[in-house]
DNA sequence: GTCTATATCTTGATAGAC
DNA sequence: GTCTATCAAGATATAGAC
């Protein structure tokens, strides 16, 4: 989709530097709304935040996704197809014969990888505690579902090993809400705390220090 | 503390009904506030909602307080207290020779009896991934790492198992905060999913399907 | 497609009576 | 201690120009 070599209607080609495509602006709005969502939560998030991360106006933002809500529901969307896909590819390139351990490890390593989109996982622990919003709440129940499913089916894990999963996943996105990091340097039973919540997984250790800075 | 046989200096006896001490009424915004904090988070959250819960004015509200941020982290500080005191309880009334899974079992089930009160789980939750507040973020990360070497150093768990603990720990409260019951009857898959998150607690289950409908 | 200007509504907080 | 009235700021959304 999109071909870059051939612009739709008008492309206007040797424009200065700011002009971008209309879908890439778009995308470029989503990201940013994103890292706002996750960082204020739907409520704490406003629409001129989410503007000025993206370098446009307000209205533009309010007009291009039909209101907040809708762009909150199209980030929580997109989010857990981001999560969703992730796991897909890392269960195709599973070996042969793995154990459901060896499963379970090999796709919470794909998850290690988006812990270094803090947006993305706050904005899917922002939806997961608004339960009460009807239309949040719906999608929210229905994605969380969607990625049980996955890992039961797709994965081939049984239930207890989903919620062993899963439970694992949601004290991970909790470690990253609280911005706990590796470099708490002022309380030891910080550094403790994350350095046992994945012991295998150094690459996660340094996502986490890295999301308390950025 | 509070002898309701001794009232300090207004009595006034003989009341229609509204009255009560004014200590009693700071505890029913309190309640309140939690409840409606649980539901919505601390931005979604009105005062006025609060107050309106509660059954006083608005500006009372904020006035009683000291503001909206100071009443969301007495909620917060009561909230963390009512944890610890659930769990000193449960390692207190322990037989003397528990091993670590044993002590495990009996303050989850502890934390079980805690989700009969969705707002209070709730709010901690809100105030866990609103670790990029200045003033809230602070608070939540001290009081998770309060309730970390809680149960590392009062009821003997070893890293792992703490974090094993608070990963489930995570997890219900996920669940709680997207409505999750027991009777999802639109989805079979639900009714799995909660039924594997704890299967030897079924207090829990019976909380928690209790939890989407009151 | 994108901006400026602005209407309108919400909300936290203050002032002051009782 | 508690309420009513009210203000000021902030936020979403609309109108319309370019």
């Amino acid at each position: 989709m999109t071909p870059r070599s051939a612009p739709t209607a008008t492309p206007k080609a040797g424009d200065p530097a700011p002009r971008m495509r209309a879908e890439d602006r778009r995308e470029l709005v989503l990201r940013a709304a994103t890292r706002v969502f996750g960082e204020r939560g739907y409520h704490g998030a406003t629409t001129d935040a989410i503007a000025k991360a993206a370098g446009v106006s307000q209205p533009y933002v309010v007009r291009m996704f039909d209101g907040k809500e809708a762009l909150f529901l199209e980030v929580l969307g997109r989010a857990l197809e981001r999560v969703s896909a992730s796991f897909r590819q890392a269960i195709a390139e599973l070996p042969p014969g793995a154990s459901p351990l060896d499963r379970a490890h090999c796709i919470g390593a794909a998850y290690g990888e988006l812990l270094s989109d803090r947006g993305l996982l706050l904005s899917l622990m922002h939806a997961f505690v608004a339960g009460a919003d009807p239309e949040i709440g719906a999608a929210a129940r229905s994605g969380f579902l969607q990625i049980y499913r996955l890992l039961r089916d797709e994965a081939g894990l049984s239930p207890d090993e989903v919620t062993g999963f899963l439970a694992e996943g949601m004290l991970l996105n909790t470690l990253v809400g609280l911005r706990m990091g590796l470099e708490v340097d002022d309380d030891p039973a910080a550094a403790e705390l994350v350095q046992h919540v994945a012991p295998t997984k150094h690459a996660l250790l340094v996502q986490l220090a890295k999301a308390r800075t950025v």
